[in-house]
DNA sequence: CGTAATTTGTCCGTATGTATT
DNA sequence: AAATACATACGGACAAATTAC
């Protein structure tokens, strides 16, 4: 009967079984396992391999179709309409959309919120300002091709960049915000890589399904003095991204 | 109260009330909004700012419990139980125990199994060396302070070292051993790092709860030469680790 | 010290949603 | 489409352990 799906899919878990069996085929395409040529097995297959009903495999269809993964046409069968995983680089000259060059069409970075207030001592302590300093914060969610990659939340000293909020908006990328507030160059200083179960906030910014996980990275940016300019928690959707190093020193 | 919570909270989504409040509360716990002196407020209390029945909360607390972020004692409350993460540098001179050097009294690498077979192309095309030739597994489980903190896999070529196991097995390091077979040094070429849920290997070898997270990091290290020696698939326990990285190269 | 208040653990019953046959 | 079984969520009551007074 169910023997197989028994090993995969929990029935007291909190998870309806649709949505299991969702998670499951999200993830069998991303490894390419699922879908031969882009096309889904029929769904009484599905069913049998999953060892459920196939009215359960189509409420699990219906979910991915609602998210944009999958794509049903009568008589034809269910395709695939989803993008691999992407490997984003970490390194000294970290970038958003050029790290991601020839990995996908488009990118956005959309700003969330933005706000002014002391900051807590994690930031201050990483820019090296005196603690209670007044920073801005820079809330902003990452996509390719329409598809939410990574949600960061950056911090910047308020005497320094205090308009970095409105020149973003404007320029819609951290990058040429700071070169207008001169700053023409900066690298890493480091990162530091977590993983965690995805928030409330991650679930629904990043478009995750409960039970997620979110890589999240903190990190330091210095300008080419060696300033500390900007902090950053990005926050990763485990599924979407790799994260990749070269040759780095000790 | 149950205003705010419900703007969070979605009854017939597929997800349980209580995974919901479950990844609420993980999340809270985290930013430290959730405990005061780690101890969560009474489960009442919680179930009106969440606005369900206590039996829910209770259920969303069952299931942290089983995942090791909390413990409740009859009588006296429940308790925040996450061990502070120890930072594992990924550097160009990544070594296991130097790494952690100063964060833990003692460190042990074991060798769990070993083998020697044709590698998979994934472990060949890192190797740079022709499909289908054969190599030797080293699987080990690291520990520090009787914690286990990771395990990996690791390839050589079998040709160059053939003997590695045995070697490993007297010198308790792949350093060492690699010192023995003619490598007196090497530095990391690449890392790439994702997050996953725990495999029944993991719960088992890592000591894990159930629905724990992993990082897998997979890495070459090459010698003087710049020829890669060793192919690794490292598997850390999420919950114990971040790992970090200093200033580095594109 | 004992007693009351707190807090978690366990049991019952009922209503509704989910999944299978 | 209907019957069945199980999971989820709620409500109440009381027991057991700890803490406060």
């Amino acid at each position: 009967m169910r023997i197989l799906a028994g090993a995969l899919l929990e029935r007291k878990s909190g998870v309806a079984l649709w949505r299991q069996i969702a998670d499951l085929i999200r993830s069998e395409i991303e490894t390419g396992a699922a879908a031969k040529n882009g096309k889904l097995p029929p769904e009484m297959k599905l069913a049998e391999r999953y060892g459920v009903n196939r009215h359960t495999v189509r409420a699990a269809i219906a979910a991915l179709e609602q998210e944009g993964a999958l794509r049903s046409e009568q008589g034809r069968g269910t395709f695939v309409c989803m993008p691999r995983r992407l490997s984003y680089p970490i390194g000294k000259r970290t970038r958003f959309s050029a790290g991601l060059e020839g990995q996908a069409e488009t990118f956005r970075t959309r700003l969330v919120k933005t706000g002014t207030a002391k900051a807590n001592p994690q930031v201050t302590r990483a820019l090296a300002l005196p603690e209670g300093t007044e920073c801005v914060s820079l809330e902003t969610v990452s996509e390719t091709d329409g598809m939410p990659i990574s949600r960061a939340i950056s911090w910047f000293d308020a005497a320094r960049f205090g308009n970095i909020a409105e020149v973003f908006a404007e320029k819609q990328s951290i990058t040429m915000a700071l070169a207008t507030d001169g700053i023409p160059d900066y690298v890493r200083r480091w990162t530091t890589i977590e993983a965690h179960h995805a928030s409330p906030d991650d679930i629904a910014l990043l478009k995750l399904s409960s039970g997620a996980i979110v890589l999240v990275t903190h990190s330091v940016n210095e300008d080419l003095d060696n300033r500390a300019i900007q902090y950053s928690e990005t926050r990763f959707a485990a599924d979407r991204v790799e994260l990749y190093t070269k040759l780095q020193d000790s």
